[in-house]
DNA sequence: TTATCAAAAGTAATCGATTACATTTTTTTG
DNA sequence: CAAAAAAATGTAATCGATTACTTTTGATAA
């Protein structure tokens, strides 16, 4: 790669000249501008975006932390956020973290470096205090995760509302005996959903039976069908089951089909996302939309008005029950 | 952030010592050490990335170039590529690129710029002059797709033969008239696995209908059930199809379910990729298993030592028919 | 005590850009 | 046409690190 001396050099002008070329071009008289482009084009030259940012501290990068990308439903999250950043010339730059902490500091300290400007995190809150401390610093949003504080913003769904309508529907329905398949509690949307569940069963007199509820230690269809499995292998098993995640749900909808029970006449199944495949499966699946595409066009928006300095204001967007054949 | 500037001024040493600190330890006093440890830790210093490559042009950043993050087979290949670049201590950072060659520019440059060490393209090659010019230059190493050319590496399966040893498969169990599901040509695979599905035709002196061959233009479900709905609508329909991807074969067994066909006695399907989700439709999903994770890791690796200047060969893994139960 | 030499620390150039300020060139104006 | 003002360009400091080279310190030996 050609360097900006050797442009100057090529173009016969000074190394502030080509600069000003490129940045603010109206304020070189256009013979010289005429010149320099030219010598740009010869050499083939691309301004160095690590001398740029060492010294403007923009990079025009935004960072987009994810635990991780074979869950499907950050996929959608994903577009949103990235039709908004290109749109407004930033790029974004997927970081896996597994949900560890190690991991995302190294990621952390690449806003600090100035390697990108701010940083969309969907990753579930660890240390709220650093957070809070990093986040006065430099621009960041959560999206979907959130640690409540007044100086951490966000764009979410209220997730206990949702699981609360998703297991209201279906005590409507007449299930009484409803189980719930819950995944890491350290996830906020795990604990909320929850609470949804407990809360509706509450309200109807039902009870909160422990052997009803299976908390999975991955996010994956395995999971789902082992957490559906071991409902199953209950005496007093549920006729209904709720999952916090569509992935799971599709998973536990597998060992249904091994034990060829009928869905939903013997056993309803409540998923929660909306991914692309709760719809392909068969029977399709009743589950939660989240408006993924908007919650991750918000966050780069807001990401972007906080890289301007602009004040934000956290969102709480809508979701949807989609009643499809699994109830 | 606090520079080494500060740091020095607060140990009360020049620069050139605390940089020896952190990058050659026993070269300092141990006195000297433990002063500017110290200062290290009291002033929270963590060396700018943005200096240091700018200086040694080593960022310690692998990307991943990936035509969309959507479809679960790039999620395995990017847990082997992630595991191999951890253990070395490197980061890696995924771009989604659309599979436009505008986007992937911007990564390229990205590596020009020294912001990264290498890249793993799993894009289709667009121009393969300009990917030669810049694989002399820069370590990369392509990934499942690939152009064939001597001075550029990668690490992918033979898709033509495992295409053919799928429709043969079909043909072996009786099938006479076999349709096919493919993705736009510009991917490589997709024109491969259409030779091999031609080659069996061939062999077995049957016909290759154009009606029964249908180019989707997306990958996702929607478009194989699109497909499969087109190719069910003919009068003369096949009686198995072969899908170049599980995401398309798995939007098809939908369009099947709707029309309420039987898997396989009135339609036989073959997928490819093997996909987390092909085992848990119903009926799951007869594919052809490609090793993800070892491309992932083996062109991790393969980048690796590129990068260290070592030599590295071009790698064909192998795959394996995995037979269930849509044939 | 002093000469010799290794170890430790410092000085300053460098990577590739931007930009405040200084200087030169061009245009405007009385 | 000279002076003033505006426009164009150049000079050099700067961002935050690394490192070749130089200088200082201190240990060892004669």
């Amino acid at each position: 790669m050609a360097t900006i001396q050797e442009v100057a050099k090529y173009a016969g002008v000074s190394v502030a000249t080509v600069s000003r070329v490129i940045n603010t071009p109206d304020k070189v008289k256009k013979q010289t501008l005429f010149k320099v482009q030219n010598a740009i084009r010869e050499l083939n030259y691309e301004p160095s975006v690590l001398g740029r940012s060492l010294r403007t501290s923009r990079s025009g990068l935004l960072l987009v932390l994810l635990p991780s990308v074979s869950n499907p439903f950050y996929a959608q999250i994903i577009n949103g956020i990235q039709d908004k950043a290109i749109a407004s010339g930033y790029n974004i730059l997927l970081c896996e973290t597994d949900s560890d902490p190690d991991r995302e500091v190294i990621f952390f300290n690449m806003i600090k470096n100035k390697l990108a400007d701010g940083i969309i995190s969907m990753d579930p809150t660890v240390n709220k205090e650093s957070l809070i401390e990093l986040s006065n610093k430099y621009p960041i949003v959560q999206c979907s995760e959130y640690a409540k504080d007044n100086t951490l913003s966000y764009v979410t769904i209220d997730s206990k509302r949702a699981a609360y309508q998703a297991v209201k529907h279906l005590i409507k329905l007449g299930h009484k005996k409803i189980g719930l398949i819950n995944f890491d509690k350290k996830f906020l949307y795990a604990s909320e959903r929850y609470s949804g569940y407990e809360k509706a069963l509450k309200e109807f007199d039902l009870k909160v039976k422990d052997e009803w509820i299976y908390n999975t230690k991955y996010l994956n269809f395995e999971s789902g069908q082992q957490a559906m499995r071991v409902l199953l292998n209950q005496t007093d098993r549920p006729t209904a089951v709720f999952a916090v995640s569509d992935v799971l749900a599709v998973g536990a909808l597998k060992e249904l089909h091994i034990n060829q029970l009928k869905v939903p006449e013997e056993m309803a199944l409540f998923g929660f996302d909306n991914i692309e495949i709760s719809n392909v499966v068969y029977p399709p699946l009743t589950t939660v939309a989240q408006p993924m595409y908007d919650l991750g066009a918000i966050s780069a928006q807001m990401l972007m008005s906080k890289i301007k300095g602009e004040e934000v204001e956290s969102r709480v967007l809508d979701h949807q029950l989609i009643i499809r054949e699994t109830t």
